[in-house]
DNA sequence: GTCTATATAGGGATAGAC
DNA sequence: GTCTATCCCTATATAGAC
């Protein structure tokens, strides 16, 4: 079968990208060891996953101002002392958290754009892609949302360029679709919104789909469904090469 | 011509509710007076109304914990032992704008249950009174939204009971115009949340709304347009009674 | 009803021993 | 590379004058 992004399911996703595990702190690890005094690679990865986990535990459950230096510290077992040999501050660590995101969504999201994919399955791509980034990196998703204000105003704008850019690869291939006359849509600018506004659910409800049992491939389905009955391209979903089993 | 609920313009609704300016404040002031020390009306209305709106202002631009009670002193013009005249803490003039907020909300939404009205009409007017109370209490939303987890356990479970009953409501309307034959819908918990993820969209990324020029009413006729596709009730949306001018 | 002055705690950050 | 001990600041909250 065809890989990522052709087969959009998430073990085609997986083997296309190694986010997971290990790899995803050595990346980590790479993209941010100039700023770190350790030098040892093993020693450091191993550390900078305690204390990235830890602040995702502490500061997506009670915020990042509410999350003390000290508690991290109970919480990674490092002292106060050590912890300051893995980042400067505080605040940097929540730009370093930022910065490692944004640089992993261009690279999965943003390279979509070269695979010169028809609108449909461009569609699919994006959306499929955004579901299963959320399923990897869900934690660093909800931080960079909760946390974004506390950001300085140059990192806050790069975000909101994210965002935008992100709903106007959704427009483009919008438009090519209606051009090709596929989809039929009156407000591109506003339907891109409404996908925004699902994927990001995924990680702000997280309890809410979890509570109702909504499985990930499920949801992306659905959302990709509703852009394609909002779009006027029924047949279009009949075509969808991924069978998903539906609960009924 | 009929009132709100059945006439679904910002004016039906400003009509029915009168929630905007001196009457928030003082509705608020009732709420909570038995909390603060202060008994003459009109000292505490005019204070309540510069301490909440300049929490709105610093607390939704940098948080709640960034923001020092100094920080509120100097944008009230009140000094800080002043300040516990009027709240009993910081985290309780949290609580209350919590309760303010849900109070409304059960109040001007809770109430469309008993009107009795028929599924669609049922729908728009949930959606365009959402859309209406959040540009009315715009600030507030995005408060509760944000700092959230700032709150009590306690007050947590009420507002995400909030957001189900909500979606409840919505199904229920949903179920309605599938046994009567209007729609077809497969999936009626993921289209509740489809609806919930736009609306809030509308506060929380409302730069984005600003910045496209989008208008009130036609974001909320665009939702409403988006579920009626989505279950497959083209005739409905020409059978709309308010119409709008389009944004070409 | 509003203010100034102050008590007390806890925060981020660093120096220097090991 | 990691720790303990400490510096210094800013936060919330209150007491008591006016």
């Amino acid at each position: 079968m065809a890989e990522w992004p052709k087969d959009t399911s998430f073990k085609a996703f997986q083997e296309r990208w190694t986010l997971e595990g290990e790899p995803l702190w050595r990346g980590v690890f790479e993209m941010h060891k100039d700023k770190m005094q350790i030098k040892n690679a093993n020693v450091a990865i191993a550390n900078l996953e305690k204390i990235f986990t830890a602040t995702f535990k502490l500061a997506n459950s009670k915020g990042l101002q509410a999350m003390s230096l000290r508690d991290l510290s109970k919480e990674t077992g490092i002292s106060m002392g050590g912890l300051y040999a893995y980042i400067e501050s505080k605040d940097d660590l929540a730009s370093v958290i930022e910065g490692v995101q944004r640089q992993y969504i261009d690279k999965v999201i943003g390279g979509l754009t070269d695979e010169n994919l028809e609108p449909i399955d461009c569609l699919r791509a994006i959306i499929f892609g955004e579901i299963y980034m959320m399923e990897i990196m869900s934690p660093w998703y909800y931080f960079c949302f909760m946390e974004l204000k506390g950001l300085s105003k140059e990192q806050q704008q790069f975000a909101l360029n994210v965002e935008l850019r992100f709903e106007d690869t959704l427009m483009e291939s919008i438009s090519e679709g209606v051009e090709a006359g596929l989809f039929t849509c009156d407000k591109p600018e506003l339907l891109a919104s409404q996908v925004t506004a699902q994927l990001q659910q995924w990680h702000l409800k997280h309890w809410k789909f979890k509570l109702r049992e909504v499985k990930t491939e499920e949801y992306a389905q659905f959302v990709f469904d509703s852009l394609m009955a909002c779009l006027g391209a029924q047949q279009a979903i009949a075509e969808s090469p991924v069978k998903l089993q539906r609960i009924s």
